[in-house]
DNA sequence: CTGTTAGCGCATTCAG
DNA sequence: CTGAATGCGCTAACAG
């Protein structure tokens, strides 16, 4: 390995002075600079992150933390989307970019614990916003850099997170729904304990008082992928006679099963129910019908997030900020007009 | 913040004999153990990673690459799905996982090379195999220790690499059609740059050659997650007169996208045309028909990347290897048999 | 079994 | 404008 005394030892000067001319200090000599930079280009030199992180108390580095993965959630194409999003910022900025993917909350926890112990990362960012998170208040209590990607449980103006108006958005696309002549509209969405199924229920709600629309209980479920439960949950649903037709599903991989499921059942789409949902991840462009989904930038939400965390670790003082991202309704095949 | 001093002070005894306990040196006694530990504990103790790699020369962190995000290829499941075996493994040995996104080619170059030159990593994943990728070279001519997920484009028997039998895989699934009474049999693969289109399509020539089939070139086509000129491509494919009834499908997420093409053009499956396709992701549970698929393990693929590439990290003469991942069938309902 | 010393590679005082 | 000295937090000889 070759280190800053090579780079001096071959130039002429002293190691201080090199490391000068890493920084780029403005009172080093143009002429001295060009010396040491070629030096440093002939012997291939490059700083150790180590050691500079050592005497810098800092590491330029950010923990991203996915959500638990015990179920099938994280083979939602939101997260490599996500990822990618964080990762064009810290690149830019030549951050680097630590993840954690724990199987259970345990394990998640105890990874984040060593990542901010050791000194591994300068700020975290959570990929995901749940009831009662020993992470958050982990990172709470030592007031540790962090943003979420969501809306926090508690606390929301106090963690700087980045979101989308999933309440507004609930609505805007239910009302779309409503303007579509739908009366009978139904909610599927995923675990309640995900802070954005419930953001995106409750705007769903609102619409329908504001159409005066009565809210019908059992036109309401909560399931995780349609695991176990919750295809009974979906049959249930499809087998009142008073079928909703409409549907307004929190999530576009949901969304997928539910068409399969429509679609086993006889039930056509649009014509028979209508489906609109959220994310606009690539794949709800080529189901069948394609998708009517609210599209809510995902990549911006990365980019954004990793923007937000990046600026917190320079300046631990930098105030809390809720960032929303704004969403766009993509209009495609799954809605029907009812006369 | 902390340090071994402190423990060292708090405790009554010398930095080096802290030390030594974090490495559960034998050579200490049960009692000092016991009595450091404690204060370690009392004092909120966390060793710092940086120091602690700076003197060791080792980081324990591997850089994980994911293929350039240009296109949609990313949102494929197949994605987080591998990261997650990989950080099983990871989180187990107590490594970190650098990630690295980038979105062209001398973007993720730029990342490694920062990532290696910066003693960033010991080791490094390549979750791509393409042709002439100025990556492997880099990490090649370096000799810095890295593992291929996939099969390398030249040197194979150089480059230690994981994989699954793909040529094996796409003969047994193409063979499946056959048994199947399928003759005029098409393949779809994404780019041809790409190795695992390549063995995939491979296998099921070699299907077709040994059941005296002719190969048509027609029935062949590659695209890039229909983008495109695919869509057309497929659209050509059935218009043709003399259409195939079976189609292998080089990827789960490929498939999704045909389906919906054929249903747009009035085609039934696995009525009118049958579809077998590969890596078995959850989506394919959830399509209509839901897909026979080849179920090549993807976190298995993850996991032994990892592991490869920390024995080759904590070992550099450790020989090269190839690990094949063994695949399995999944029948679903996409498949028909012709009498 | 434990303490002392030295040094990993770098940035940053403080002199000059 | 540049050099010498110091220390970041830790591990690894070398003594004892």
């Amino acid at each position: 390995m070759v280190t800053i005394k090579d780079v001096a030892k071959a130039s002429g000067v002293s190691p201080s002075t090199v490391s000068r001319v890493i920084a780029n200090n403005p009172r080093i000599s143009q002429d001295t600079k060009k010396k040491v930079r070629k030096a440093m280009k002939d012997l291939g030199y490059h700083p150790n992150i180590n050691a500079r992180n050592l005497v810098a108390k800092s590491t330029k580095a950010i923990g991203v933390i996915m959500p638990s993965s015990a179920n099938k959630a994280l083979q939602n194409p939101f997260f490599p989307e996500i990822l990618r999003g964080i990762g064009s910022v810290i690149h830019d900025l030549e951050y680097s970019m630590y993840l954690s993917t724990g199987e259970t909350e345990k394990e998640i926890l105890s990874e984040v614990q060593r990542m901010v112990y050791g000194s591994y990362v300068d700020g975290v960012i959570l990929l995901y916003s749940r009831i009662d998170d020993k992470v958050t208040s982990f990172l709470m209590e030592l007031d540790f850099p962090f943003v979420i990607v969501g809306k926090p449980y508690e606390n929301e103006n106090v963690i700087t997170h980045v979101d989308n108006d999933n309440y507004k958005a609930g609505k805007e696309i239910t009302e779309h729904l409503i303007q579509m002549g739908h009366r009978r509209i139904g909610f599927i969405g995923g675990s309640r304990d995900l802070f954005v199924t419930r953001d995106r229920e409750n705007g769903y709600l609102a619409a329908l008082e504001e159409a005066g629309i009565e809210d019908n209980n059992s036109y309401k479920i909560h399931t995780e992928f349609l695991e176990s439960g919750g295809r009974e949950a979906v049959e249930h649903l499809l087998s009142l006679t008073t079928k909703p037709t409409g549907l307004v599903v929190s999530d576009d991989l949901i969304s997928l099963g539910i068409l399969s499921m429509l679609d086993k059942n006889g039930i056509r789409i649009p014509q028979d129910i209508s489906i609109v949902s959220f994310n606009n991840v690539y794949l709800s462009e080529i189901t069948r019908p394609a998708l009517t989904t609210v599209d809510i930038q995902i990549q911006e939400l990365g980019a954004q997030s990793a923007k937000a965390i990046i600026e917190k670790a320079q300046n631990r003082n930098e105030p809390c900020k809720r960032i929303i991202i704004p969403h766009k309704i993509v209009y495609r095949d799954s809605v029907s007009k009812l006369s």
